[in-house]
Order: C-alpha cells, then sequence, then structure tokens
DNA sequence: CATTGACGGTACGGTACGGTACTGTATTCT
DNA sequence: AGAATACAGTACCGTACCGTACCGTCAATG
C-alpha cells in the first residue's frame, strides 16, 4: 500500500492546487500520453522539484487528482422524491457537462483497469457520488413513495449509466431536454410509470441553481 | 484521412492475425503503457519489421484492432419485439462478459476522447452495433408493437449505458439476472410498461393502474 | 545576523520507446 | 532453376521519459 495522500493535500499550498490544477488540464487535452511529469511542471508554471518534494512518483498524482475530484453532490431534504431526484440530476449534469470531464475521466478509467489501487479509489469516488441518491431512494421508501423492492444498488447502473454513456462514449453535451428523459426513465426503473408521473412532465425542470462552475 | 486499412488485413494472413490477437491480448492486461511495438513483436513472436510491413505506426495497429472487433450482432427476424431484443442482448452479454472487455475498452476509449480520428472509427463501430437494435425497434413499431413516438436515438444510451456502466466502470460481470432487469428497463424505455409485460415480473406496488402510454 | 526551508532552474543517468535498416534464410511463384 | 517475396533476428538512432541531485535565491524565523 503506498500513500495515498503523503500531505495535507492543497490547503495553504498554492504550488500543490497549481500542480493538480495543471494535472486537470494536461490529461484534459492531450490524455495519458500528454502526461509528463516535465510538461506538467512547466504547465503549472513550477520545478519538477516542487513535485517531487509532494508526491513520490507520478501515480500517487493521479490518486491526488481522483481524492480532489471527489466531491460529493450535496442535495437538500425535501421530501419528495422528485423534486430531491432532480436537484441530483442537475448536479451530474454539471459535472458531466464540465469541460474535459470526457477526456479526464477516459484517462482515469484507463488507469483504473490496469491498476488495482487506483480503480479502488476511483470506485470510492464513484460510490460517493451514488450514496447521496441512495439516500434520497431510503427516504422515498420510508415516505412509501416508491416501494422497497427493487435492488438498489442495481439502480445505479440505471441512473448513471445512460449518462455516462452518452457524455464519455459518445462525448455528447447533456443538454435539458437528455436530462428530463433519463429521469422519466430512472423514476420508471423504480417503479414510478409515466402515468403515475403524470403532471410532472411538464416539470421544466432544475432552475438555474448555483451559478458555481467547473471545480 | 490516413491509412485505415492498408491491407487485406488479417485474411489468409496468419502472422497479421497473430499480430492483432497479440494486440489485444497485450491491450488486455498492462494496458496502453504496456503496449509497445517490441513487446507486441516478442507477444505474437514476430519480428518488428513484419509489423510495420502491415502498418505505418502504432496508431494504425490500434485502428484495425477496432475494425476486426466491430463485427455486428446478427439477430434473427423472429417478428416479435421481446424474442428479438432478447437475441441482441445475448449477444451483447457475450461481448461485453468476453475476457479483457473491461481494459480493452478502457483503452480505446481513452485513445479515442483524445484523437479524432480513433473517435470516429470507434463511434463507427458502435452505430454498427447498435443499427441492429434500431431494425428490431423498426420492425416492432411496422408491426404496431411499440409506438414511433419515441427518440430512437437516444434509446441507445438507455439500452447499452446501463450494460456498459457495470461491464467496464464497475469491472463487474453481467451475469443473467441482471441481463433481464436491463431488458425490462429497456422495454419500458420504449413504452412497454410492466403491466404490458406479462406479469413476469412482479411488480406488485402499482396496483396495475392505467394502461396506455404517454404523450 | 545566522539558520532553516521551499523555491525555480537545470543538468544528468538510466532506461525505454518508435521506427528504420540491414542481415541471412525459408517459402513461394514464374 | 531462378527470382521475388516474407520472414526472424538484431543492431541502431534519435528522442523522450522518470526520478534524482545539485545549485543559488529568497523569505521567514530565532
Amino acid at each position: 500500500m503506498s500513500a495515498g495522500s503523503p500531505g495535507p493535500d492543497s490547503l495553504d499550498d498554492p504550488a500543490g492546487a497549481s500542480i493538480l490544477d495543471a494535472a486537470m488540464r494536461l490529461l484534459a487535452d492531450g490524455g495519458l500520453t500528454a502526461f509528463t511529469t516535465d510538461r506538467l511542471a512547466s504547465t503549472a508554471r513550477v520545478s519538477k522539484s516542487s513535485i517531487y518534494r509532494r508526491w513520490p512518483d507520478k501515480k500517487s498524482i493521479f490518486l491526488a487528482l481522483m481524492k480532489q475530484w471527489g466531491r460529493r453532490a450535496e442535495v437538500d431534504e425535501m421530501g419528495d422524491l422528485r423534486a430531491e431526484m432532480a436537484q441530483w440530476y442537475a448536479d451530474r449534469q454539471r459535472t458531466y457537462n464540465s469541460p474535459g470531464f470526457r477526456q479526464v475521466s477516459a484517462s482515469l478509467v484507463e488507469l483504473a483497469a490496469h491498476d488495482r489501487e487506483i480503480d479502488e479509489v476511483l470506485n470510492a469516488y464513484r460510490r460517493s457520488t451514488w450514496n447521496t441518491m441512495r439516500g434520497i431512494l431510503a427516504r422515498a421508501i420510508d415516505r412509501g413513495e416508491i416501494a422497497a423492492d427493487g435492488d438498489l444498488e442495481r439502480m445505479e447502473q440505471f441512473f448513471l449509466g445512460p449518462l455516462y454513456f452518452r457524455a464519455v462514449l459518445e462525448g455528447q453535451e447533456i443538454d435539458d431536454a437528455t436530462m428530463v428523459d433519463f429521469q422519466r426513465l430512472a423514476l420508471a426503473a423504480v417503479g414510478l410509470g409515466p402515468e403515475q408521473q403524470l403532471g410532472a412532465c411538464a416539470m421544466d425542470h432544475v432552475g438555474a441553481g448555483a451559478e458555481e462552475r467547473n471545480p
């Protein structure tokens, strides 16, 4: 087990933050082949020494990158499945549409497919995101909005699969109309068919929430 | 447009076939970093000359690899949506469960995310697979089994997204039970809700209420 | 003022890579 | 038989990479 987080990790560390930011940018255009320590240093306007003073090797930089990326979606408890779900989906939409998401995601998944340690960290990030949605579903079950018979674990594939497929594989934007369809399918998957959604179909969906942009 | 297929491509060419086979194996364990021409030659029990006699550079090998992978699923026309769909899904299940699929797929997607030409070839392969399913849906529409109002193009994300997410991102096997659930969701997405699907699905919560579809 | 430590810059060693060129040999075609 | 081709093997070149080591500078600390 190597050191995943050898330091305080970009708190009061402008140089370290600059390195991670440059790493993201470097991975976004150019991918794994363009990701070299020399280029990382020059892109971050930092010397190589400053990099290796913080992380022991290249792989640890990837791990730090994922850890920083793992900001989990926060949703307010609104007492309504559809409303909370819309919030969660809006957060996912922002993430998947953020610039470079496709490229960075593809690179990290490639690494994860061949490195156990990276795979575990990426997995933890994924589960953290999904846990938020699982909480939403659990509360909806408690309120009796949906039945508890579905396999909630499998729902992750229903909820995130189409999104990921469109954004990363097809490289297309997740526009609002698509988002509405994805939510409709998700509701169907948990047992709320279109006939129960009726009025809500008109949901022009998610207003502009926070203005917050890219990580 | 560079030369994607500079030769007859592995027909009556045992050495060429051996190279492509080794390329797949090499990509399966080790990924992009392990994929070097030297290793490719030694793994394929072939000299480097034999490689560069067939393809001008490394990238062309990837293109040939994808072209060979692009065997499209063949399904018999059986006059029934569910039966044909089951056939298509069974084919996808075999493909996604085939050894090394996760690793090879992750690597190719990484390349595609940063290289336009590779992206286009991989895209063509994807569309070819999906076209089979589109034919199935088109025939079902002609027969009146389903309505023609859905956005068939978007259905690809519903049909393949969960599959891909589970196989490549989560790295889990696609077992039969999962497959059944995926088909159920696909049928729901094209307007065949659980109540139309014969009672096969133990969908108890909603009291078999309304029938007929959505807008 | 002396010490400490992070910094940018740079040079370096060792290695590995992609691609080419050149052997000599076996097989096939004419 | 003779010519042409495909082959395995290998040496080679230029480049790029990772990680380390060392330098002089500068700011903060005591």
